[in-house]
DNA sequence: TATTTTATTGACTATTTAGTCAGTTTTGAC
DNA sequence: GTCAAAACTGACTAAATAGTCAATAAAATA
């Protein structure tokens, strides 16, 4: 009978998400996670081994929802600009319909952490998030292109969307955001082209 | 006899500046902070009502530093395009002359509460920050464009910077941050006139 | 130098919160 | 229905931390 304990853990994810998204995993407490969810609070403790766990746990679903909307696409891109703008499309729909993990994600303390010397393990999915952008435009570019130059080119690609999207969030309508985008967009991936030394 | 007091003072600020820098300002603790600027937990509360009032007097002193280098220029900009340009330099400039004040700004806690309904006082100096921006930009703009357009204009720049210098600050060099801006500011800039519905 | 004022201190209290565990409820097998 | 196993509970403990305050030290003044 493990139904039952399934939904539970469920019930944990979720409430825990809207809790870090709206304050913020540092700001969370255990048991405003456990009342939203409507359950005792050492139910939590029998799904998680602590506050950590399901951190790390939610980021880990947040970034592996986030890479398959990565690398979701019809038809595969024909050239780096497509790919380029198919990757800002998808993070845009990434943070219209998973709006608590693109929140959670973007909390500036991932962003701090990041930059410790403290190898801890949120760390790790991030990186492999990373990894994800790198390797869908990777093919696109002829091997000469040196790796740090690639892992910059995901750099900015992340920093752009989550900035971007966080302060248009606060201050714009969500059909707002779109039209402005678009036009930031095509100029966007041409800088990317010519960072890459190519034409765009 | 304030002196001092004065100087006291002065190393609870620095102190803090940095451990809400390193950290994050949920996290510190004010031990940590009294600990570091190497004076007697009780002497914080002689300067700063609690903890909230000495993030707020540094919020408040980062963003008065930002939004001085937002309006220093020897010769006035003569187009928009001239201005949009400035300003990316002059958060560029800031994020690498005043790391500790742009990573204690750039906490997702603080997009977040501006998101949230609770109007706080830390609220205030972050708008004060964005009307700067607008207050640049309107007078090369014809009266006819709609304020909001101005606000979205102004989230678009802090989002982008913001943003992007966080990541890039996580996984480049200095001088290679530098040299990946530079393109991508142009075509910022030319997108950001687009979206205003000029000609670039 | 003696006195007063100002600044600092750190042990102390009160509160919050993570994590535990003995007891209770629910579920499924027989 | 009865029993055993699994899931859940919330009062409890331990630890961390914000904020206080009586005692102390330093500085200014006379």
């Amino acid at each position: 009978m493990q139904k039952r304990a399934r939904r539970t853990r469920k019930k944990l994810k979720k409430a825990a998400l809207d809790v870090f998204a709206e304050k913020s995993v540092d700001a969370a407490t255990v048991e405003e996670i456990t009342e939203k969810a409507d359950v005792g609070k050492g139910t939590l403790y029998q799904h998680f081994a602590d506050k950590e766990e399901i951190v790390l746990t939610l980021v880990e679903d947040a970034v592996r929802h986030l890479i398959e909307v990565i690398r979701s696409y019809e038809t595969a891109p024909e050239t780096l600009e497509d790919m380029l703008e198919h990757l800002l499309n998808a993070h845009y729909r990434f943070s219209i319909e998973a709006r608590e993990e693109f929140l959670m994600l973007f909390q500036g303390k991932l962003l701090l952490r990041l930059e410790s010397d403290t190898l801890d393990e949120l760390e790790e999915p991030y990186m492999r998030y990373l990894e994800a952008i790198e390797e869908q435009v990777s093919s696109y570019l002829s091997p000469r292109i040196a790796a740090i130059k690639i892992r910059r080119l995901a750099c900015a690609v992340a920093g752009f969307v989550f900035g971007f999207f966080s302060f248009a969030m606060i201050g714009m309508a969500e059909d707002e955001v779109e039209s402005s985008v678009k036009p930031l967009r095509r100029a966007f991936v041409h800088s990317l082209c010519a960072f890459l030394g190519r034409e765009p």
